[in-house]
DNA sequence: TCTGGGGTCCTAGGACCC
DNA sequence: TCTGGGGTCCTAGGACCC
């Protein structure tokens, strides 16, 4: 029988630092945003503080002095890398993967004897981890949401959990819908105005009446909890529906040309993924926003375009976002954030480029020259217009590890 | 003083047409 | 005094995820 898998990285951001940093296993880790602003990964010991994910840095910084507990600015160059190291080895083992995160990949196991299914995913988080060197957690069972739920069971146990649709069933009374892949807050609450708390009260009520209240949430979630695997949807994708690059300012601007150079920054990082991925954009969108914890929350925002023709050219996308962000900006708004979303993805598809002619064969080769040189040398080494990150809108980051594996400055040392 | 960034999917409601 | 209603398309925004 066919059976879906999720495959997790504990405490993905932490694990990566301690791998280069032995010391730390055991011992309490945060890892920040951007900016140090806020909590995005914390260790089991920080968890057992009860430091809650997204919490500002400023508020439990206390805490975090008093039990020494060690604090890294994100270093998303380092996750990435390490993501994608994970990820070859999983596909290497698993064949074809859905990766669904920077640190979870969806899979599918043909089981025929269930103790040789757990045999494999014991070895291949044994794998990981010594290849690696990153704690992982396998969930195996008939739909996504179930296999989430396994995975996550077993998180602080050996790691890997095979659920059967039968003892998902079995214990259906003791599963709150709360605990579930796409349960958040409003729903629950919803559920629970109608008397619904547990995966038994949703899969005993009549399905008519769940989708009538519900729509089509209530009818996914329905086909996803009663682990019948024919109704689970389809594990691949291929290209992403958009990109988007975005991020605050340390301090805010009222100035066009800082906010220019941010935007011509993140249309060269979105361009380049976008290449990376084989895809082109059919529409863009600029957006410049003010502090929404401000007065200024109304002001500033996005506009977006569509293209004449699909491309994944740096420069054509950003003569358009400059254009498009020029028509939002107002003289005297602080601005606090900029970005840029690529929409309208498919296929760069193979005979695309003659329509363009000469032109756009150069502007290929040059970009994958950037592209090229810039994965050799380190990121942002080469870039179109003024986007390197520069001190006037980039961004905080005072607890920074060093970029272990993609800069050859940083490389670790041993002695 | 300091509150992430990158995604997906769905729905309500406005604009427009007949 | 009367001031439709049904379709379609688009967008903003909500909810959720990591």
């Amino acid at each position: 029988m066919e059976y879906v898998g999720l495959a997790d990285c504990n405490n993905f951001f932490v694990s990566c630092e301690r791998v280069f940093r032995p010391d730390l296993w055991n011992k309490p880790v945060v890892v920040l945003s951007s900016n140090d602003g806020a909590i995005v990964a914390r260790s089991e010991e920080v968890k057992k503080l009860g430091v809650p994910m997204g919490v500002p840095y400023f508020k439990v910084r206390d805490v975090f002095e008093k039990n020494q507990v060690a604090v890294f600015s994100s270093n998303y160059e380092l996750y990435r890398d390490m993501s994608n190291r994970v990820m070859e080895v999983l596909a290497e083992e698993l064949g074809e993967i859905e990766q669904y995160s920077v640190d979870e990949s969806f899979f599918r196991m043909d089981v025929k004897d269930i103790a040789v299914a757990e045999q494999e995913l014991f070895w291949l988080r044994e794998t990981v981890r010594k290849q690696v060197g990153i704690p992982m957690s396998f969930g195996l069972a008939p739909t996504k949401t179930i296999a989430k739920y396994a995975s996550e069971k077993e998180k602080r146990g050996s790691g890997v959990c095979l659920m059967t649709k039968e003892e998902w069933l079995k214990q259906a009374d003791q599963v709150l819908l709360s605990e579930l892949w796409g349960v958040g807050g409003a729903m629950s609450q919803k559920f629970r105005a109608q008397g619904l708390s547990s995966v038994k009260d949703l899969l005993s009520a009549d399905p008519s009446r769940i989708e009538r209240l519900y729509g089509v949430y209530g009818k996914k979630l329905l086909a996803e909890v009663s682990g019948d695997q024919s109704r689970s949807q389809s594990i691949h994708d291929d290209l992403p529906k958009s990109i988007m690059s975005t991020r605050g300012f340390s301090k805010t601007t009222t100035d066009f040309s800082v906010l220019a150079e941010a935007l011509a920054y993140h249309v060269s990082k979105a361009a380049e993924e976008l290449r990376e991925k084989k895809g082109v954009a059919g529409k863009v969108s600029a957006l410049i926003l003010t502090n929404r914890h401000s007065d200024w929350v109304l002001r500033g925002g996005g506009k977006e375009a569509i293209l004449p023709q699909a491309t994944n050219d740096t420069r054509l996308l950003l003569k358009e976002v400059l254009r498009l962000a020029k028509e939002v900006y107002e003289p005297g708004v602080p601005y606090k954030k900029a970005g840029v979303v690529l929409g309208f993805i498919k296929p760069d598809s193979v005979g695309q480029v003659s329509l363009f002619g000469e032109d756009a064969m150069e502007n290929e080769r040059l970009m994958e020259a950037i592209d090229g040189l810039n994965k050799k040398i380190g990121p942002d080494s080469v870039t179109i217009g003024r986007a390197k990150l520069k001190s006037g809108w980039s961004n905080r980051h005072d607890h920074r590890s060093p970029r272990y594996t993609t800069s050859w400055n940083e490389l670790p040392r041993v002695s």
